[in-house]
DNA sequence: GTAATAGTGTCTATAAGACAGTATCCG
DNA sequence: CGGATACTGTCTTATAGACACTATTAC
């Protein structure tokens, strides 16, 4: 009743076997665009609970580990991530029942990272695949394990809004790209179609977002200029996903 | 090594004396507007560690309650807060060494309030104030306890954003407010002057925004309008804050 | 009167949506 | 040839910034 009340119940936390049991995890949704789609790195869950559904990849962090090592330590191990991705973390979640076993709060990552070819069904996992998330929100597939849809859900709305305001679609490319590859990405992530002309436009009249190389590659049909990425790292203005219907 | 060595891993989760002692906690970011000043609602430490330095409410999490849950009960206590204020998930912070005394995640709050007459400095800490923001940032006040400096200038952030593509800072505001009121909430949050023929314009170019009442009310000098916030919650297009320079 | 504020109207620069049109390549 | 793609250019509309102007009130 104190002044210190507060205090007193720091100094309950301080003594471990005072407070209830509680683990700390990191989970990922890692993203990438394949084959048009935007897809999301899934895992097999091989034991109890929710023995075969299909999980976001995660784990315990360390006694002494930050949250963003661990959640760059789980990234590595799950893609074998050599190159640059972008990592950035989402949202935490806690909800008393999210895991049978105890109490798991869980911080989530999002990760976007360029075409990845092998999943890297070898270390943690029964088995590892990207789905695309089109599907997965149809229903098409079994819902994840745990509270993960909420969380991959949680996640695409995250890239999608930060595609509108900053430079991460090209984090989904290898250098070097076309500018129809960017708009390709955008579309993808978005699930909608751009007007190639307007995209061009704002593209090139956003300075340093994009830097070209002189050089050109032979595409379908004709050849197309080829970019790097440029130092801006925020759009201004926006470069805004179309509303539906105003 | 094997298919399951994340089950593994999970499964000494499960025994609660198998994985370090872990205490998550809830902190808030609580910011309200008074006399023109964004202000932030900071605690005096009555202990160790941290002993006389303000910092942000907070407290643990139960041990079957939502982290959501926390955060509302903690704002209540800490407040009093009766009527609507917004509050939603900041981030997490889990630095291995940002409390002394042990191993703690605390999960970030960010919470908006109209002015608040009483900061209830009975509860659970030495003293309570709303500080001006402004003075924190300019190092005129010792830095906060813990981590607390960046929670809150990453709440600060993430408040000033919002405004730009939401219309949570009619949340500040007593209803019924003056378009000059809301006006003078973003120039407190942001640190600018605003244009106020502009400003107007684009408020009520905004369908849905805020509903006049039809009443008045004396201001300095002159009647305004009244109004009260209506059902639009995102802005299309958005109030953008004015860019330090093109 | 002056100073400050609420509110209206207008001009201009910018940027986005729509679309016409050229050049190139594949089949 | 048709069809698809890379790329250029233009027209229209919407919006934001800047500013002129009136009306009202406190002092």
């Amino acid at each position: 009743m104190s002044a210190d009340a507060d205090e007193q119940s720091f100094l309950a936390d301080y003594d471990p076997r005072a407070f209830p049991p509680v683990a700390v995890t990191v989970d990922l949704a890692v993203l990438t665009v394949r084959d048009g789609q935007l897809c999301a790195l899934l895992i097999r869950r091989g034991a109890h609970p929710y023995r075969g559904r299909w999980a976001l990849p995660g784990g315990f962090v360390g006694a002494r580990e930050d949250l963003d090592a661990a959640a760059r330590r789980e990234l590595a191990e799950e893609t074998g991530l050599d190159g640059h991705a972008h990592l950035e973390q989402l949202a935490s979640y806690g909800a008393p029942d999210r895991d049978p076993r105890m109490r798991v709060v869980s911080v989530a990552y999002l990760a976007l990272a360029a075409n990845l070819p092998r999943p890297v069904a070898s270390t943690d996992a029964a088995d590892a695949r990207y789905w695309p998330v089109a599907d997965l929100r149809d229903g098409e597939h079994p819902a994840l394990a745990f509270d993960h849809d909420r969380i991959l859900a949680d996640g695409v709305e995250r890239a999608r809004a930060k595609l509108e305001y900053t430079s991460l679609a090209t984090t989904f490319l290898e250098e070097p790209f076309t500018i129809a590859e960017l708009r390709r990405v955008y579309e993808a992530v978005w699930g909608v179609e751009l007007h190639p002309a307007n995209f061009r436009r704002k593209v090139l009249s956003t300075p340093g977002l994009v830097v070209p190389t002189g050089e050109e590659r032979a595409t379908g049909r004709g050849w197309a200029e080829l970019y790097t990425r440029g130092a801006t790292t925020n759009l201004h203005p926006a470069l805004l996903r179309p509303r539906p219907a105003a």
